[in-house]
DNA sequence: GCAAAGATTTGCT
DNA sequence: GCAAATCTTTGCC
């Protein structure tokens, strides 16, 4: 028989963003219930710490975007970055003061087939006058991915677990809400290494350089790091 | 009001 | 290894 599954501390998000970030590596993100439910371990994240992080989206201030970053931890902060994919952050700290660990990457626990589904819907919905061939490349190219590669980076993260803006705001830490986080005491301790940040070159040092990422090393689903 | 760039992924050269 | 795809948000005129 399983384990029952506890929801994720907000006390706990509410104090340090890094060793929220620490924490969360290994913890689950699970989405909906019954025999569609998608359950992914945690393996790769990074942490924006308020205004002062001058590759935050916090850094101009408080706008309509990034609203819920503002608010109280626990919350899922969902933007769309490039135009066309999703990320998904965990809000931290106290009210009125913005910060978010960005979730990069997760490992299907349960559930790998409807990620794929939902990566196939994402890809095919994403270019609705795709000609016929390139539907069969894009289909065949999903379906033969492996497990481990379904949520590694934090747009596919969002398209395996058909995250969207819908969802932004939502209560993570909430046992009942559709997308939660979840700590299980099957789960054994992962080894954590830091680097940092991706995609942010955007950031003047020191923000730049700060080894606010942590990911498990060797992990398949954590290994898509950019080869620059 | 308009131009520019972005916490990414994919496909082609 | 590089550039395109795509659209919201930001920043400047």
């Amino acid at each position: 028989m399983a384990i029952a599954p506890r929801p994720f501390s907000r006390e706990f998000l509410a104090t340090d963003t890094l060793a929220a970030a620490r924490a969360l590596i290994g913890a689950r993100i699970a989405r909906g219930s019954g025999p569609s439910a998608c359950v992914g371990r945690i393996v790769e994240v990074e942490a924006y710490i308020g205004q002062e992080d001058l590759a935050c989206h916090a850094r101009f201030g408080y706008t309509k975007r990034n609203a819920v970053m503002f608010g109280p931890p626990g919350a899922a902060y969902v933007y769309l970055v490039y135009g066309m994919y999703h990320c998904l952050n965990v809000v931290t700290e106290a009210a009125g003061r913005p910060a978010a660990v960005l979730i990069r990457a997760v490992e299907p626990v349960l559930g790998a087939s409807e990620m794929r589904a939902a990566r196939l819907r994402a890809a095919l919905g994403r270019s609705p006058r795709m000609e016929a061939d390139a539907v069969a490349r894009t289909r065949r190219r999903i379906e033969t991915l492996p497990a481990a590669a379904l949520a590694s980076g934090p747009g596919l993260v969002c398209a395996a677990f058909s995250i969207d803006r819908h969802d932004d705001g939502r209560d993570l830490c909430d046992e009942g809400s559709d997308l939660r986080l979840e700590l299980s005491d099957a789960d054994e301790q992962l080894a954590v290494e830091t680097g940092p940040r991706i995609g942010i070159d955007y950031a003047p040092e020191p923000w730049r350089g700060r080894p606010w990422r942590f990911y498990v090393p060797g992990n398949r689903a954590a290994s898509g790091i950019p080869a620059k």
